[in-house]
DNA sequence: TCGTGTCTTGAGAGCGCTCTCAGGCCGATT
DNA sequence: AATCGGCCTGAGAGCGCTCTCAAGACACGA
């Protein structure tokens, strides 16, 4: 029962009250040039007295803009839904990013291709957003392609696994990892083992990319296990790798979550970090810093990807041209663990 | 940009290419009855063919409904953006809810009351959306208040720390910290500390009144210290605990991450947990599991909350009579810690 | 003095939809 | 046979806004 429904003042009677014409009262209301300052003082008065403010959706109808960005999520990345702060430094960037720009943010979870997922395409494609976000998508999922295709502008982050024009932003993952191994080597280890993310997502499969290429470049043997990015796949990985390879002594994670597992299954299986192991993370969470021991990690900007990738969408939807990958600096951080 | 604007089918293409008139096409297309079978396939078999999803904009404008709930979330709580995934949780309960009854969820974040609360305020009196559930609240916000004298339906996540009317949902977190402390105290233990939250929520606060009260039912002198549910406050308390009281053994603390953090702290400090001292948290969220110890916590149903308050503002927005306060239940989960 | 150009303002159409209202049809009742 | 009531359908108004277009006001140069 929104009471304000019917009794909300209407740009008519803000007109009215100011004396002029509605034409004018929108003039005033949207910022535009070209309207005498006494009058536009009038109409802003009149604003400020009878508490205006413009109905969205009759300017929508007109305009066939709707002021507010869809953000994408697979409810099903482990990203999004566990412990992995992951999913609310993105959101938090792109949140800020819209708000500076006076957008709204329309959040959509979407299952395993479902119902969910046509419901985000009708919704989206039936032009109730400007643009669209996506991110954390598993496999070959075709919902960018078809929001692009319907001529939704669409930014994604971390890059589509399919052929696709779809522009996105993500961090170097492939240099990223290949770096931190390198520290890893450069500092002595000699076998370096691997937990790897998800290989249904760009992020899982170009960090384990960037760790064979360095093995590769030092003549080493990969040691490879699978995680899902939870903290709990990442101690299961852990046991697992060692008991591959008792003799190993170096671990890179791909995420800090993975190696905060691994830490806790090394300790387990009466490992020293990084005495005995050395632990590379990538991340860099807040959390990266008081695990036991502190975590080197890889630095990824990920309020910063938000923020870009929010940005991207919007001058995507303002008819700018786009550039169709953006790729942001990772840092290597040097703490204890490695 | 979004070509999908001008040539989308308008339910005037449909009509005609059914055959009927517009206010046909409107029935069929929003489940009215009345009519006829025949006429309602060809429609159905129309708005197949072209495509037609309802403008919304034009709906809104005449049902004076936008079929939108917001979620507001204090941007500077710690529970929001830190590695406590409390907010992802709540979200993913209000998303499913909401997804249920085909409603958007917009997400606004808020800052400390400023220009940001403000365009809350706007947007939601505005008539942009049917109703908001606010979360995290810090102090004495008016937020709620205001949106609801404004005629906004609002659930708030908490107890108000204003008098207020507002309708809240969560659980009886005093009597939840009584029972946590209790299982204490009836397993031996004699000073009993706690690591309490904010002391600007209510969840904190009322966390900490339950233990007081517990402590005073056994004549046993409290021993407090106040955390920001972050883990790193809870380190940080728990050195501090430590400091006060080095005979201490047991404390509870207002959340699994701050129990987290005082796991640590009290591995640093050379005790064993939870033979030295045992440790109980707050929430049950995943990583309790695999704590070392495994963590003893109470846990408390954040997605199902976040589904009920979805439910109650969108009851709240259909006109129904909501329950003021809807209290969900806690249960006590025994691992190792204590 | 008049015409020309510039700037501000108002009138009005129309965005796509819902919903009221009245009209048409048909079977049932008197 | 005439009337009534119920059901389905279409016509049309209007939600609140933006934006085009033209008219009015005014200054200027010819």
């Amino acid at each position: 029962m929104v009471m304000s429904g019917r009794d909300r003042p209407t740009l008519e009677n803000v007109a009215q009250r100011a004396g002029v014409s509605r034409a004018t009262a929108s003039r005033v209301v949207n910022g535009s040039t070209s309207v005498a300052p006494h009058i536009r003082d009038k109409v802003l008065s009149a604003v400020d007295a009878l508490g205006y403010v413009p109905n969205q959706a009759a300017r929508s109808l007109v305009t066939q803009r709707t002021d507010s960005i869809a953000l994408v999520a697979s409810e099903t990345t482990s990203r999004v839904f566990s412990d992995d702060p992951f999913f609310a430094a993105v959101i938090r960037g792109v949140s800020l990013e819209l708000e500076a720009a006076d957008k709204q943010l329309v959040l959509m979870m979407v299952g395993p291709s479902g119902p969910s997922h046509d419901r985000v395409e009708r919704y989206a494609t039936g032009g109730h957003v400007d643009g669209a976000i996506i991110f954390s998508m598993h496999g070959a999922d075709p919902l960018p392609e078809r929001l692009s295709r319907a001529g939704v502008p669409v930014v994604c982050n971390g890059r589509l696994l399919t052929q696709s024009q779809v522009p996105y932003v993500d961090v170097d993952n492939e240099d990223a990892a290949r770096t931190a191994v390198h520290h890893l080597l450069d500092t002595g280890r000699r076998r370096v083992a691997t937990i790897a993310g998800p290989q249904d997502m760009s992020a899982g499969i170009d960090r384990l990319k960037g760790y064979r290429s360095a093995m590769q470049d030092a003549s080493r043997r990969s040691i490879v296990a699978v995680g899902d990015f939870t903290r709990q796949s990442g101690a299961l990985a852990m046991s697992q790798l060692l008991a591959d390879d008792p003799q190993l002594d170096a671990v890179f994670a791909a995420s800090d979550a993975m190696a905060d597992g691994a830490l806790r299954a090394l300790r387990q299986n009466g490992r020293r970090v990084p005495d005995d192991v050395a632990v590379v993370g990538f991340d860099d969470m807040e959390f990266a810093r008081d695990t036991e021991p502190p975590l080197t990690t890889v630095r990824q900007p990920i309020t910063d990807i938000g923020r870009t990738v929010a940005r991207q969408v919007l001058r995507m939807a303002a008819g700018e041209q786009i550039e169709p990958v953006l790729l942001l600096p990772t840092e290597l951080i040097k703490r204890e663990s490695a």
